[in-house]
RNA sequence: GGAGAAAUGGCAGAGUGGUCGAAUGCGGCAGUCUUGAAAACUGUUGAGGGUCACACCUCCGGGGGUUCGAAUCCCUCUUUCUCCGCCA
C-alpha cells in the first residue's frame, strides 16, 4: 500500500511512473486525495466535538463531587446533541476511512526507475546469462517422460488421490527433493539466513499484511469451515511474522529463509505450458525473506541476486537474469529479477526464481517498522525471492544431465541424495 | 470437546465508574560521578491521527453496548493458562 503523505506530496511523479505498469492511476490518486481531505476534515470536526464533550463530562464530574446535582444535570442535557453529532460523524469518518483504504489497496507500487517499460514477459530485459546450453543425446526426452521412464515422478496416481498438478515423487525422486530442499536450505543459512519453520495455513490478516490480498483473492485456497487459507508462499507467514511491529535499526539486516510447500490454485492455466512439473497446484520452494533498512534494500536486493547465482552455478545449470517489465511486475514489487534455468529437452526458458525489493508497500500493510537514527519510527523495507522453486529445477536437471546411462545427479546434489545417477 | 481463570506500555505488574495514557519495578536512552567501566544518583522513555508548531482526538486483546463520563459495568468474539477428555 502506497503511504498517504507520498501520494499527497507526489502525486504527479507517482501517476507518471505508474505508467510504466500501463495504467492511468490519475482518476484513482485524485479520489484518494478527495478522500483523505474528507476524512480529515471529518476527523478535525468529530476531535472538537469530542473535546467539548469530554470537558463538559469532566465538569459534572466536578459539580457531582462537591454535591452539585442541579447544575450537573443542567450541564447533562447540553451533552445529547453532542453525542449525536459525534457518533454521526464518527460513522462518516469511518465508511471514509474505509473507502479510502479500499481504493488504496487497489493502487499497485511504484515501479523502481530501473524497470523498463513493457507490457508482457517479452518486454522482459535480460540483465544477465550464464552456463553453456549442453548438447543432448540423441532421442533426449522432456521431463514428464523420464519421470515416467524411471518411474520418479507419478502424476497419475496425483491425479487419483487430490487432482492434476499435484505430483507424486516416488523414489530416486523423493529423495531427489529432499535432497535439493537440504541443499538450499545449507547454502542459505552458509550466507547468514536464519532458517525457520512457519504454518503453511495463513490467517486474512496476513494475507492482506503481504498484499496477495485483495489482489490474488481467487489465486489462494481458502478454506472456509475456519477462514484460513493455504499459503501460495513462504513469503506470507515469514514476512507476517514482522506485522505490528517496530524492530531496532541493529536488528538490521534480518534475514530468514524456509521451506514450505506452496499451493496455488492457478485459476485459468492451460495448454503445454501447464505440462509435467511446469505448473503445479503443490510446489516446493524455499524461501529467502529479508527486513531491511530503506538505506540499504537495493544493496539486499544485489546481494540476493549474487548468492543466487552461486548456487546455479553449482548446480551447472544454464541460467539467465530478467529484469521485469512495468506490465509483468508484480503489483506489490518495485522491482523484480526472474531467473531462468533454460529446459533443453522443452527448448525453453523455465522460471524458477523471483527476486524483489517491495520498499514500504508492504511495510506500510503490515505497519513493519523501525525506529531510526534519530528515534523516529518509519517504514522498513521488505525483501524476498525463491531460493528456489522445486519443480522446475527439478525439471531442468532431469532434462539437462540425462545421458545413455541415465540422468547424472549434480556433482553438489550427491552427498545428499546417496546416490550419483537415476 | 467439557469446566474454570485471565488478557493493561519492551517485560513484569498495580489500577473495579470521573484530573488514568495509566502507579511501581526491570529494561532502554541521556546525564552526573569515574582515567574508563561497574555501582549509585538525576532526568527521560508507548503507538496512531491532527497541526508550520502547539492545542486537541483515539488506543488498556478485537467488536458492540450501558453512562454526562469506561482500563474499570454488560454482551460477543478471539487468544492464553489450569483441570478433565481425546490424540501424532
Amino acid at each position: 500500500m502506497l503511504q498517504l503523505q507520498k501520494i499527497r506530496e507526489n502525486k504527479d511523479a507517482i501517476i507518471d511512473a505508474l505508467k510504466k505498469r500501463n495504467i492511468d492511476a490519475d482518476v484513482m490518486l485524485n479520489g484518494v486525495l478527495h478522500l483523505d481531505e474528507k476524512r480529515r476534515s471529518l476527523q478535525t470536526e468529530l476531535d472538537s466535538t469530542l473535546a467539548e464533550s469530554n470537558s463538559i463530562s469532566k465538569e459534572i464530574g466536578i459539580f457531582f463531587k462537591n454535591g452539585k446535582a442541579a447544575e450537573a444535570n443542567e450541564l447533562k442535557a447540553k451533552t445529547t446533541a453532542l453525542k449525536e453529532a459525534s457518533k454521526k460523524l464518527g460513522d462518516d469518518l469511518n465508511t471514509t476511512t474505509e473507502e479510502l483504504q479500499n481504493l488504496l489497496y487497489q493502487i499497485p507500487n511504484i515501479p523502481h526507475e530501473s524497470v523498463p517499460g513493457g507490457s508482457t514477459d517479452e518486454d522482459n530485459e535480460e540483465v544477465f546469462r550464464e552456463g553453456t546450453i549442453p548438447k543432448l543425446i540423441e532421442g533426449a526426452l522432456p521431463h514428464w517422460e523420464l519421470a515416467k521412464k524411471h518411474d520418479i515422478i507419478d502424476f497419475e496416481l496425483g491425479v487419483k488421490i487430490t487432482g492434476a498438478g499435484f505430483p507424486v515423487y516416488k523414489g530416486k525422486g523423493a529423495r531427489l527433493q529432499r535432497a535439493l530442499i537440504s541443499y538450499f536450505l545449507d547454502k542459505n543459512t552458509e550466507a547468514g539466513y536464519t532458517e525457520i519453520q512457519v504454518p503453511h495455513l495463513v490467517n486474512e490478516a496476513s494475507g492482506y499484511g503481504t498484499g496477495q490480498l485483495p489482489d490474488k483473492e481467487g489465486q489462494m485456497y481458502h478454506i472456509q469451515a475456519d477462514d484460513l487459507y493455504l499459503i501460495p508462499t513462504a513469503e506470507v507467514p515469514v514476512t507476517n511474522l514482522f506485522r505490528d511491529e517496530i524492530v531496532k535499526a541493529d536488528d538490521f539486516p534480518i534475514k530468514y529463509t524456509g521451506y514450505t510447500p506452496c499451493f496455488r490454485r492457478e485459476a485459468g492455466s492451460y495448454g503445454a505450458h501447464v505440462r509435467g512439473l511446469n505448473r503445479l497446484h503443490q510446489f516446493d520452494k524455499v524461501e529467502l525473506v529479508r527486513v531491511e533498512h530503506p538505506n540499504n534494500s537495493y544493496a539486499a536486493l544485489d546481494g540476493m541476486v549474487e548468492h543466487l547465482k552461486n548456487i546455479l552455478r553449482e548446480l551447472k545449470l544454464p541460467f539467465r537474469i530478467l529484469r521485469l517489465c512495468g506490465g509483468d511486475l508484480g503489483f506489490t514489487a518495485a522491482l523484480t529479477y526472474d531467473f531462468e534455468v533454460f529446459s533443453t529437452a522443452q527448448d525453453r526458458w523455465l522460471e524458477i526464481s523471483s527476486v524483489s525489493n517491495f520498499e514500504t508497500y508492504q511495510a506500510n500493510r503490515l505497519k513493519l517498522r523501525f525506529k531510526d537514527e534519530n528515534g523516529k519510527t518509519q517504514l522498513a523495507h521488505t525483501l524476498n525471492g525463491s531460493s528456489l522453486a522445486l519443480p522446475r529445477v527439478l525439471a531442468g536437471i532431469l532434462e539437462n544431465y540425462q545421458t545413455v546411462d541415465g540422468i547424472k545427479i549434480p556433482e553438489v546434489l550427491v552427498s545428499y541424495c546417496g546416490f550419483d545417477s537415476i
